[in-house]
DNA sequence: GAGATATATGATCGATTGATCAATTTCAAG
DNA sequence: CTTGAAATTGATCAATCGATCATATATCTC
């Protein structure tokens, strides 16, 4: 019928996502991505419809890399444990001081369409429903006290990833960013 | 020897800072900072050189009103109570969700030159010693043990600014600001 | 191989970007 | 009042923006 697509797509994407992801939505230019991904503006376009378009799918494809980052092999606190030194050993160590694009993207909502921001706000509450998930599996498993205010530490967790990732972008040094997730793990200190 | 100036510099830095802080700097046009201060090009350029120049007395006009936030009234744990929780309640006020524009600007670090970029690690050294002054007297007030890590308690506190600031812009619900403030001050409960 | 159809290419679109400029206006010094 | 210097104005600059297009090319179905 038709000639076939000589790129990939997935590829495309992960080219494509590191300079949105470094340089942010509206200062990234569609030249960038052709710099980026070799390919020509006709191609992108019909790939991805526009720039918005592309962001969009380019997200989509961070957001799974991000989920995957999720520890599955732990249960409370432990996973919430693990997970928060993950991401400011990650943040810590990332060399192109880039961030999320998670927290990048709720950030520059000015510049996103409600659409983008809408997948942005779900992005944001399925990190929230993560630490919920394994803050009641604590509290059941007696590793919290049963009364623990489970919204209070979900929200604060949420903010010390926001705040480790945003550290990141911003090029905090590294003892920076790990006494931010230390403190954040203290109220679980001695706590199996 | 000439004729003088029509406008009102501060005024036009006020102006121009609103736009900035809510659009960012990449994705603000020199025609909204037009719109913003009613000002021609000519006169924008005459007065403030550039977009960078005028960024950078943008910058240091919010500085100097965000300074003004800090308590001079209260010293020590008090001290940083006070802070964290008035700008709790600002983020949660905040109807135009701008965030601060000092944690904007090392965020959208890749947007602006090395000496802008350096400008605002300046402000945020600045936070960080505003927690260090006041833990160091608090840590010899009694308010708290002399083995206190100031360092990492600083560190903890910034972030806490850092998450509350970037909440607020992405649009966050009063309550998880909040509740991040309150789980941040955590460790100094039940002291005086 | 022929025909149909999707993709690749790169020139090019109009709009907007940051910035400049000549012309005009205004004010202060002499 | 004259004169020079600075400020205002609005047109306009080249460059770049996101996006489109006609054309050429490659592939699948028949």
């Amino acid at each position: 019928m038709a000639r076939t697509r000589e790129f990939d797509l997935t590829t495309a994407l992960d080219q494509a996502m590191r300079v949105f992801w470094r340089k942010g939505y509206a200062a990234t230019a569609m030249s960038d991505i052709y710099a980026a991904t070799g390919l020509k503006p006709g191609s992108v376009y019909a790939a991805f419809r526009d720039k918005e378009g592309l962001f969009q799918q380019v997200f989509e494809h961070y957001a799974g890399i991000f989920r995957a980052t999720l520890p599955t092999d732990r249960q409370g606190l432990a996973a919430i444990r693990a997970w928060i030194e993950l991401q400011a050993k990650l943040a810590a160590e990332d060399s192109d001081r880039a961030g999320c694009l998670i927290v990048n993207t709720v950030a520059e909502r000015e510049a996103h369409s409600p659409a983008t921001q809408a997948m942005a706000q779900g992005r944001m509450r399925e990190i929230r429903d993560f630490f919920v998930r394994h803050l009641v599996i604590a509290a059941q498993s007696g590793e919290l006290p049963p009364d623990t205010d489970i919204d209070l530490r979900a929200d604060a967790l949420v903010g010390t990833v926001v705040s480790i990732m945003t550290l990141g972008r911003a090029g905090a040094d590294a003892a920076t960013i790990h006494h931010v997730a230390e403190a954040a793990l203290e109220p679980f200190r001695g706590k199996k």
